[in-house]
DNA sequence: CCCTAAACGAGACGGTACGTCCGGTCTTAAT
DNA sequence: ATTAAGACCGGACGTACCGTCTCGTTTAGGG
């Protein structure tokens, strides 16, 4: 993903197409399962961007990396809304493990993840990126739970950690797949455990 | 953590006490939560050991952390016997998050498991490592099931990876600690799922 | 000789003041009679530049010292011009051997000229240097012989390697010093030679 | 030249057969004009021998080198007498000069004598080495004054020097060959120098 | 005739230097 | 003032070699 056509300079204000070229790089580099390399040189030849212009908006790697990532994620999980827990929390769960298991995803979120244990910035990105996530996951079972769907002392973050716990235990690991039955079966389980 | 006594060479045959102290040193370093940057160089140097005589025995540094770590693996954590599932859990889970919840443990587990993304030999023990830690928890689960504690069609692969996916995620990402009463929750819950 | 002072940074144009550094050390390191080791480390340290730094203007370490000596050269020899060619020779042998003699002189040529024999580039440095210093002394033969005060088929070349094979294989084997009397002896025989 | 016969013990005196096949390799990877590496594990692997084995005999690599290189000295260079000085001159160096041009012969004296800049044993055996040479040109020049063929005060040693100076100043900066022209061409000069 | 001392092949070991890679900082010249 | 370019310092990496050390084996020669 080779900067092609000239990007023109913008004098003294920030060059908001440098920027999103940098970001795309980002995610390029970071889906490649080859060994390409992802450091900030390839990053800023890639994007035809001088480093500079990388750590004057990033405070470091890590960061440029993170928010990479950050503006893909969603994209590819809508939030249902079926009108019951099970199935609500199934189809967030296939389509999160189908997003989760492509091999790109994987790649990113391996790198990412193992950034965001050594670069603070990162991990900082990081934790807002999950609470996101968690957000949104848990959001689906707080509708359940004001339609009445779940039981009185349902600990609906436990539930948030189990689903995500086993998200990227597997990714780090790799010991087993996202398979679509796995989001199925784990998707019955944590209903069932919210119903009590 | 220097060596202070000589160390007798060995001759022609594998070092043991180098080895040992090689080991010993990782283990430290991996454990420091301060940023004692964690080489080889400084590895060898505090074991008092050339580079070589590391890079001889083991292909990455990775590699020398993840045997490091995997020594120290499981010391913390008897396996109970209780008679019951739930209480099986519940003391395998308090011991685990107990131990996963040292400051130590932390920093070690977060360094390797970020290595293991880097580095394909470290990934490759990581795998061994916690195939060895599920072996475990599944085998407290599957005397249970022996004992008729279990539901027919209950996934215990799948609440292996709730318990440890839980753990990790909490590791990784610092979003919340591995508190006793979580244990307890998460013990309840899983035990309550086996169950049908 | 470490740098005491701030140096600038220049941007993207190569460093002078780096670069001066480096040749300084160097030519301070080889001339050293203690036994402080020659190393790109120890160069870039005393210099306060990173190693890389030196990488990516010399091919290798033997580049760095060749071309540090070659800085060096002809410092200590002016070409003389009495008006006849013995006293020329003579006044010239005894500057070279005068400089050649001094032991930080000896030190910095014997280490260079042994690194020309493993390290190609050096190797390709030293011929330069080695011609450019018979450049000069052969320009003193040639104006005696414009003033046809040398034989019809006297060799100046290999005038001239006798002149310099003396030099070196006295440093190199130091199984003689470099004694004014023998420079006078030399420049007496080379003249003979060259009258015919 | 690997060792494929079986080298028996010799039980508490000293292997020659082993000896022997050390310094033979070390001849052998001396003349080499690639760029097989000349070490000490690489010597003793191709004589089937243990590097202690080299070390209990010998106290540096230098040292096996250079007593390699004495024990192939002279067997090309046979001394002339020819009943003249210039006509024994000219046969010693046109030998002289055939032997030092061979490509494994030029190899084996670069290595040694940028080994004996470095390595003090080394650069002792490399003085005896010289010495000896020296000693047999000196020998044929005091024949020719004892036959009243020389100048009164002629200086042999000097000639001498000019002689092996021309020779190795050759050999190590290889600015030019060592023909058989410059061979007579200098024979005649010395001569010429001697006599007066 | 056995038993011990020395030499041997093998190769692990501590240490030092090499040349490469990359993160984050700095300066120039162009826009 | 911002950018592309890229040199710079620092520091870790993994490799190569030196010379030392120990093991287990083999043989010579003294008791």
């Amino acid at each position: 993903m080779t900067a092609e056509t000239r990007r023109p300079h913008t004098g003294r204000r920030r060059n908001e197409a440098a920027r999103q070229a940098i970001l795309d790089v980002a995610v390029d580099l970071l889906g490649r399962t080859d060994d390409t390399p992802v450091t900030i040189d390839t990053i800023a030849a890639a994007a035809g961007v001088g480093k500079q212009t990388i750590y004057r908006w990033w405070p470091s790697k890590g960061a440029v990396l993170l928010e990479a990532l950050a503006g893909r994620a969603g994209v590819d999980v809508p939030v249902p809304d079926t009108g019951t827990l099970e199935d609500d929390l199934e189809a967030f769960l296939r389509a999160t493990f189908l997003a989760g298991g492509h091999p790109r995803t994987v790649s990113a979120l391996r790198y990412t993840m193992a950034e965001a244990q050594r670069d603070p910035h990162a991990r900082e990105h990081m934790r807002e990126f999950i609470a996101g996530r968690r957000r949104v996951l848990r959001g689906l079972l707080e509708r359940a739970r004001d339609r009445g769907e779940t039981a009185a002392g349902a600990d609906l973050d436990l539930i948030v950690d189990q689903a995500y716990g086993v998200l990227w235990y597997r990714i780090l690991t790799g010991h087993a797949d996202l398979s679509e039955a796995d989001a199925v079966a784990l998707a019955g389980a944590l209903a069932g455990q919210a119903r009590g």
